[in-house]
DNA sequence: GTATGTTTCAAACGTTTGCTTCGATCCCGG
DNA sequence: CCGGGATCGAAGCAAACGTTTGAAACATAC
């Protein structure tokens, strides 16, 4: 146990604040600041902030991009017919995971990802891409199944707007401490969400 | 002439400069150098950085939200029975326009859209609530006449969900533009992704 | 032509940013 | 007990930022 939590204090904080502001009007010194750690440490651990933001994602995304392509990979042996619903569902029970916490960071992560796409942090696109493509295009040739009478290329186009779809939605939710409070004033949780967004997603796939 | 076009001049290098890299990562600096004018022009004209990123929204919002409020004033009058389709094929035609330089203006703030949402810049939030919630409540309500078996909660979520569809699309427009080149060897535009976005809008609505 | 009010300009202001450096301290394995 | 990586507080760096200023340039009215 040679090292300690500066990282993991660093990540957990540099998350949440990327997530309320954005990542240009989140200083160093803000993450710092209230991760309760040395301003210096963000550079030493990480090497530079561009680093910080791709470590954020990189420790969300890779057990969650490893878990989804066990899951699809299972689906692909099923012989059963594989239904839209059912794929859909795999993919958002495992993002929104079994534990109390799971849904909360999930949010928190969606609303990176909505700030990744719309700001053109170039970097980070191209990181995402080359890490992460792979489950996508396996998630993509899985779902072409479950689809058959739609061509590949509405079907890529309708992809991209349920992508679009949930991450705007979850992006634009009200402030992080408000959902964080979830006994008090009652407000929407990302399970409630995705149980509205199956039917939505599952008819705009299929079309009008 | 006693007013000369610094204004206009600032307006139309600042809506592409948001649009492409983002409101806190577009510098004053870099808006007034590339439009030729002086530094102290934007803080003179509009008061501040705040008060520019307003009026580019409200030099592109406010003439749309009248046309669209005058055309579904025509809709609601209209004794034929609304279809869902024709109440989105009225927007998406007034959107994209008839000339040819209107899609891509378009597509300019739609990217500006996506950015003002996923930023928490809660000041622009706060803004256009105010000043274009009324032309949002009609279209929903309209939009409640021509899917009268959907819940209005569940219709709720959908107008959202499609919105964010857009919005993110459009947003990432230009990297979606190189994927789908490389993928199916086309280009796409506006109007294209209009054409596409229709039947998902109106299958989604329709849920599944 | 002179007066008046508006617009433009170069320059500077004060602040914040990401990042680096420095020595002192702490913690832990050898 | 000792040595090395980790962390700290503090200080400072150059760059970039939004904003302000005072004077010059301009247009307009009398």
């Amino acid at each position: 146990m040679s090292q300690s939590d500066t990282v993991r204090r660093i990540l957990d904080t540099a998350e949440v604040l990327f997530a309320q502001k954005g990542f240009a009007e989140t200083s160093l010194r803000a993450i710092t600041g209230k991760a309760g750690v040395n301003l210096a440490a963000v550079n030493y651990h990480f090497g530079s902030k561009e680093a910080l933001i791709q470590a954020v994602f990189e420790r969300y995304l890779t057990p969650f991009c490893q878990a989804l392509s066990v899951k699809l990979r299972e689906l692909e042996l099923d012989d059963d017919p594989l239904s839209l619903e059912r794929l859909l569902t795999v993919a958002s029970r495992l993002a929104l995971g079994s534990g109390t916490e799971e849904p909360r960071r999930a949010m928190i992560f969606f609303r990176l990802a909505g700030q990744a796409y719309s700001q053109p942090q170039d970097h980070l696109r191209a990181y995402l891409r080359k890490h992460y493509g792979d489950v996508f295009n396996q998630f993509t040739t899985l779902l072409r199944r479950t689809a058959p009478d739609v061509p590949p290329v509405e079907l890529f186009w309708r992809v991209h707007f349920s992508l679009g779809a949930v991450i705007f939605t979850l992006s634009g939710m009200e402030s992080l401490q408000t959902i964080s409070k979830k006994d008090f004033n009652r407000s929407v949780s990302a399970s409630d969400i995705a149980q509205h967004l199956l039917p939505f997603v599952v008819g705009g796939i299929k079309g009008s």
